[in-house]
Parts: structure tokens; C-alpha cells; sequence
DNA sequence: CTCCTCGTACACTGATCGGTGAAGTACGCC
DNA sequence: GGCGTACTTCACCGATCAGTGTACGAGGAG
């Protein structure tokens, strides 16, 4: 019930092998249509090493969780930390988002693990959940250090156009991503206009 | 394999309580987590008699998207016809929003569908991506009608919009819709000073 | 040599999954 | 009275679900 995610950095060999099959498959075919068999056999390894190592499948699907959260952070950041840019360094996410749906085509795996998800205790909950505060919380500091009198306002708008960019990519193509970006910046402008 | 939805404004009285029961339950906990034991108890309505209905978990999960397809076209279409302003018209969408996401605060229904079907063959999956493309080519005829420059451009960075605001209502709350709806105005703005 | 970790193999549990077969009941319509 | 529709009861199917028990093998560290 109290059991949390693993550190997927710490991982033995045949429980990285187990993660990265189910990583897959969760995404892929959703978190509740696959079975621990399906991922025991996907990678490998016996369904009694896999219980040895994550103790339930709802540790594992948290493990799963928290290793993409990781992995987008550490990308974002990475390009952030390349763009100099106040107002610019608002517009890299969507950057980033072109990137990330080239390998992702199927939406975002958080809003997808929540639709499955409905209890707020499963380990993976505050996981998927703190992907995107943290993210808004990024735009909101970003606005904040670009001067926008109303970071908070803008950053929700900001996350809007991004959640909504990576939902639809699956139904228009990645040619929203772009539509996103530009709408980007005529909310920063407008935002810009009154600060 | 080729079944398809059933009309929900056909059912008879034993159908209309399996799929009523069976919409709130699917939206709340999921797709693929509810069986259809559960959906049958929940009705007061055999087994027997659900799969004399609908003949299939499938049909009834597609009969269920199609029946909230309609509601909310409805609903949308209906709040359009109050409105003259064609400007004014592009943002009816983000109004019925704010109603809508009052009794569905789980996120948008065909995005969590779509999460679980990744079989495209699935007889639901149609309906929740014709959904979507129905919204865009209403947002693109209603830009087109409402004089702008690329209207297909406009509607695709307003479906951003949309659908980012509905799927950010579980993380930040329901004022996500009017940060969507005052970006919607910029994002027109904009527009409007191209065309 | 011995302990420990990592992993194997395999059999097993009770519950639930989607779906079916057969027989029977209640009601309204012609 | 006869017929069709709607729904019931109940037993049943093979498959899969998450999770466990037990025993055994390989390799590295003390």
C-alpha cells in the first residue's frame, strides 16, 4: 500500500531488462491490458525475479513512471541550459516536444497512465500527477524571470497549448507541435504587450 | 470483428440502464479495468441480457464513446446557435468547457479511450478520433467563416487549446479553462492582424 | 570454504476475464 | 390463442489475472 517506486538508476541487470519491457508494452498497449506474464516474458526474465525485484506490479508501473519523468526532465533541462534567451527559453519545451513525440507517438504516457489510475493512492498517482505541476512550475519561474507581470497566468496558458500539442499529435500529426509554437508566441507577445 | 456501435437513442429499457451504468463506470475507473460482470451488477441487468445487446465488451465501449460524441456535439452546436458575433463563435467552444468538465472532471473521455485502444480495428476507436477531427473542421469552418487568413492554421492552434484545458483539469483545476479561454482571445488576435 | 546476491525453473493459488448454452418467465400485440 | 420481444436464472467455458512457495544454480566477496 506505502510502497513507492524504485530508483531506476540503481537497477539490477535483469530488473533493467524487466523495466524497459514494460516500459514498452505500458505504453504501448496500457498499463491494466498487460499482465506481469506479458512483461515477464517480453524480457526475458521469470515473473518470480520480477516479484523478487518490484514486490507488485503497481511498484513497477510507478518505476516505469518515474523513469520517463526523469528522462524528460533531463532533456528539457539539457535544452534549456543551450538557450541564453529569457523569452526564448519559454518557447523550448515545444522544442523539446518535437523531439520527444518522434519516439512517442501514442500521447502523453502520464495523462494516459492517470486515465488509468483512479485511485489517488497508487504509487504511480503523485508521480504522473508531479510531471506536470513540475512543469508548470518551470513555465511559471521562466515567465517569472523573463519579467511577465503575470507568470502564473502565462505558464498555465503555456502548459495548455503543450498538453494540448502532445494529446493531439496523435489524431493531426506532428504538424501541431508547430501550430503550438507560434501560438506560443502570440501569447507572449500579447502577455509582453501588458507587462 | 466488423461490429459496430449500436444507436443509443434506440435501446430498450434493460440496454439504456447496462450502458448508463456502464458510462460512469468506464469514464471513472476505466476501459479496460471494468468487466462486465461489474457493468451488468451495477445495471441490475444480467449478464446474459448485456451480451443479448450489444453482443460484445467492444460494442458496448463503442456505443458508450458514440452516446458521448452526441451529447457533446449537442450541446456545443446548441450554444452556438445563441451566439451571432463570428469572432465571438470561436470561443463558444472554451465556454461549453467549463460546463462540460463540471460533471467530467476526469479528463477528456476519448483520450483516456484512445489510451486503452491501441487496436485501431477496435470499433471505438473511429468514433474518439472522429471526435476530435469533427471539433477541428467546426473551429476551421467557423475561422473560415469568421474571414481569417489560414483558418486551417487558427482551428488547429485553438483545438491546442481545447484539448490541453481538458486534459490539465485534473492537475491544476477548472480556472486552467479560463487561462485557455483568454488565450484563445490572443491567439485570435494575432490572427486577426494577419488577415 | 562459505555466505550472499542474482537469477533460474516450475508448479500452484483463488479470483476474475470475456463470452456462451439452455431453459424459463412476463408482457404486449395481432 | 399464438407469437415475438425483453429479460431472467444458472451453470459453464478456457484463458488470464496478480501473486506465492520451494528448490536449485552461478558467481563474486569475505
Amino acid at each position: 500500500m506505502n510502497a513507492t517506486a524504485l530508483d531506476p538508476d540503481t537497477l539490477t541487470p535483469g530488473a533493467r531488462r524487466i523495466l524497459d519491457a514494460a516500459a514498452e508494452l505500458f505504453y504501448e498497449r496500457g498499463i491494466t491490458a498487460v499482465g506481469v506474464d506479458a512483461v515477464s516474458d517480453a524480457s526475458g526474465v521469470t515473473k518470480r525475479t520480477l516479484y523478487d525485484r518490484f514486490g507488485s506490479k503497481d511498484v513497477l508501473v510507478a518505476t516505469y513512471l518515474l523513469e520517463r519523468d526523469r528522462r524528460w526532465r533531463a532533456q528539457l533541462t539539457a535544452r534549456l541550459d543551450e538557450v541564453d534567451d529569457a523569452v526564448g527559453r519559454l518557447l523550448v519545451p515545444f522544442a523539446v516536444l518535437e523531439e520527444w513525440t518522434r519516439g512517442n507517438p501514442r500521447g502523453c504516457a502520464f495523462i494516459n497512465a492517470l486515465a488509468e489510475m483512479p485511485d489517488h493512492r497508487h504509487p504511480g498517482y503523485a508521480i504522473a500527477v508531479g510531471e506536470k505541476e513540475w512543469l508548470r512550475d518551470l513555465l511559471e519561474s521562466l515567465a517569472a524571470d523573463a519579467g511577465f507581470e503575470d507568470p502564473a497566468g502565462l505558464a498555465l496558458q503555456l502548459l495548455c497549448l503543450h498538453e494540448g500539442a502532445l494529446a493531439s499529435v496523435r489524431i493531426t500529426g506532428t504538424r501541431v507541435i508547430a501550430s503550438a509554437e507560434s501560438a506560443a508566441r502570440s501569447i507572449i507577445a500579447a502577455a509582453r504587450g501588458t507587462s
